[in-house]
DNA sequence: CATGGCTGCCC
DNA sequence: ATTCTGC
DNA sequence: GCAGAATGGGCAGCCATG
């Protein structure tokens, strides 16, 4: 590939979007994602040669988002609005969309075989990749009650179908949709953007002297050489998660030796945070741990809250995904004051922000948190109150620690926090690496109201890196482990239509426990994980012949829930949850904990069908109740306090 | 001005 | 969040 | 083992509707 011969725009042209558009549809057609990096390496080699200024904006694009997560607008845009565009373009009707999405199970492929019928007076412009991204930037900034605001998106996106050539409406519809799903995603965009800059390095003459470096070099010289540049290329990208300032940076010259400098921690910039793998038992996860020393702590079951102290004393919280949180904390940032050391002077901790009932100084239920306003929190107007858990220390006073090993960072935590009673806490934890330690430490945790408990390395690869591999912690819950926590039989009485690569058969189902008092099934939860592809063909074919027109009398369903189809009930599957919740719309066991309210899973997932069951012989409303009831923590909060209270 | 649907984001 | 799948 | 793409419950906040 040479990058301006075989490019299919000229430097001073402007970017064309149909360039992203083929790329995209050429990546969608391999599965190889070595391939799929060379394609996007490709595009990107061109585009820095050649629209050097639209390279920004082009990896927004390919990773669907309008700028950094911690600054960027929402488009606000749905599904709902979309098909609604979609058919206003097309001269159909919405209901005629939705019925072609059932067979084709993608809304950009019905944009893309549409005709678009509006008519027009002279044909626009083509697309440009600036003039795509400023349209999304403007929809994201399109806002406000009675002055037509989703018309006037509807009106953007319309303007933006028109214009489509060739396969360009199928990807504006999926960016819009938030899912390119075409094998791509922030990781490989990263990869491709290094892999870029190695190939074809930055330089100030036109054109470069270097086009391919790889011509000059062994193939096994160039390999070593890109593993080490997509290091620490992520690396340096997890330390400053914003393109705008990150890219540039890459491209100066020397940008790549350069750029763990140039793109060092910052307090007030949100990190990636280090994430956790799913271990199924404690032997598994001494295998992965073997011959390393680790520490397990307890899993609290709250709101991740990444918490920055600048020297100016401003507070920023950033969460998991590196949303700017500050505005739901006032608390938090009020706080810090009563829990830091003396000596500090700004700091980036790593924590859980959990509910905590002040009264009787216990952890409340995730769903207490939830129910917590989001925006511009006044201090005086809190209603649930939070407690942080801390359990690693990135940054303090100016000195960056995550090069550091696990130990050494919880050391320095440890010297320079202070406890404060339901304000600020320490995660526990405890050094132990014998099974049954374990097993019981595990039971602990979930006695006291946690999840179970993460598990990580001290001193071997042990240093926060979640570049490297982005799950380098372990986590253990019960519900992971064989026999530790009861499984349910349920009955399918519902389904959904699947889309993407579940098209053609249904993706969920509705599932119900069986209420033998008033003989009828009462829905617990939506389940749509857990099935092999296998399982989900053989459904499709077994539940066909039970499809049936109406919902069954038998059915109790709130008014909110509407498969595509109803089924009528003939088969048990075991399934597995997390957790059990207070539901504003399932209907299993209803009005018996909360008026009005009924009973759902938390995290439920398909296990196995069970062919010695009927669905008479389903998991029943009682038991449900009684699994409900049996929750270390739940939102009724209180041992003491009797369950049923909606009359008194 | 209340309600309900849609969206984004938490898990 | 959980889970499955191709590489 | 990784990265990506299917899918879950449930909440606040925003906006349209009546």
């Amino acid at each position: 590939y040479h990058p301006i011969d075989d490019a299919m725009w000229k430097k001073g042209d402007s970017l064309p979007y149909m360039a992203l558009a083929k790329t995209f549809e050429t990546i969608e057609s391999y599965s190889s994602r070595l391939v799929i990096i060379e394609h996007l390496t490709n595009l990107f080699r061109s585009i820095m040669l050649l629209s050097p200024k639209d390279l920004v904006m082009t990896i927004y694009l390919s990773i669907n988002k309008i700028g950094p997560s911690y600054e960027a607008k929402e488009l606000g845009i749905g599904d709902h609005i979309l098909i609604k565009s979609v058919a206003e373009s097309t001269g159909r009707t919405v209901d005629a969309i939705k019925q072609e999405l059932v067979e084709v199970g993608d809304l950009g492929i019905i944009a893309q075989n549409a005709r678009m019928t509006q008519p027009l007076m002279f044909s626009p412009p083509p697309l440009t990749i600036a003039s795509v991204f400023k349209t999304f930037q403007q929809i994201a900034d399109t806002s406000g009650t009675g002055t037509g605001s989703q018309k006037k998106k509807m009106d953007q996106i319309k303007k933006l179908l028109i214009a489509c050539k060739d396969c360009e409406s199928l990807y504006i519809i999926r960016s819009l949709q938030g899912k390119l799903r075409i094998g791509l995603a922030e990781r490989s965009v990263l990869m491709a953007l290094a892999k870029a800059v190695l190939v074809t390095p930055p330089s100030t003459e036109f054109p470069p002297k270097v086009i391919d470096i790889r011509k000059n070099m062994r193939p096994e010289e160039f390999e070593e050489k890109y593993s080490n540049t997509v290091a620490k290329v992520t690396r340096a990208y997890s330390q400053l998660p914003n393109y705008d300032l990150f890219v540039p940076h890459l491209c100066e010259k020397d940008g790549i030796d350069n750029i763990l400098k140039t793109c060092s921690l910052n307090v007030g910039i949100p990190v990636k945070p280090m994430l956790a793998q799913p271990t199924t038992g404690i032997t598994q996860m001494l295998d992965r741990f073997t011959d390393m020393e680790f520490t397990c702590e307890f899993k609290y079951d709250g709101e991740r809250a990444q918490i920055h102290y600048l020297e100016d004393g401003s507070v920023h919280i950033y969460t998991r995904n590196l949303e700017d949180y500050t505005g739901k904390y006032p608390d938090i940032a009020a706080n810090v004051k009563k829990f830091i050391g003396p000596n500090v002077k700004s700091f980036i901790l790593d924590c859980e922000a959990v509910a905590f009932d002040k009264a009787t100084k216990k952890i409340l239920s995730f769903q207490v948190l939830s129910t917590r306003a989001r925006k511009s929190v006044q201090l005086d107007q809190i209603k649930v109150p939070v407690c942080v858990f801390a359990f690693d220390l990135l940054f303090l006073n100016g000195k960056n620690l995550i090069n550091e090993p696990f130990y050494k960072r919880r050391e320095v935590m440890v010297e320079n926090f202070v406890p404060s009673d339901g304000v600020f806490s320490f995660a526990k934890y405890a050094n132990i690496s014998d099974v049954n330690d374990i097993q019981s430490y595990l039971e602990e945790a979930v006695e006291g109201n946690c999840e179970g408990l993460m598990v990580k390395t001290l001193k071997e690869k042990s240093i926060y890196e979640p570049s490297r591999r982005s799950y380098n912690w372990l986590k253990i819950k019960k519900d992971y482990m064989q026999g530790m926590t009861d499984s349910l039989d349920l009955v399918p009485i519902g389904a959904w239509y699947g889309k993407g690569k579940r098209t053609g058969t249904y993706g969920a189902y509705l599932l119900a426990c069986y209420d033998e008092d008033n003989e009828e099934f009462q829905t617990l939860c939506k389940i749509g994980t857990g099935f092999s592809d296998k399982d989900l063909s053989s459904f499709t074919e077994q539940l066909k012949p039970h499809v049936i027109n109406q919902p069954r009398n038998m059915f109790r369903i709130s008014d909110s829930i509407k498969p595509d189809v109803w089924l009528s009930p003939s088969q048990v599957w075991e399934v597995l949850a997390a957790d059990l919740s207070i539901s504003p719309v399932h209907t299993a066991a209803y009005g018996n904990l909360e008026s009005n309210k009924g009973i759902a899973l938390r995290f439920p997932r398909f296990i196995r069908t069970r062919e010695d069951k009927s669905p008479e012989d389903a998991t029943s409303s009682e038991q449900v109740v009684l699994m409900y009831q049996n929750q270390k923590i739940n939102n009724h909060n209180s041992e003491s306090k009797p369950q049923k209270d909606e009359d008194y």
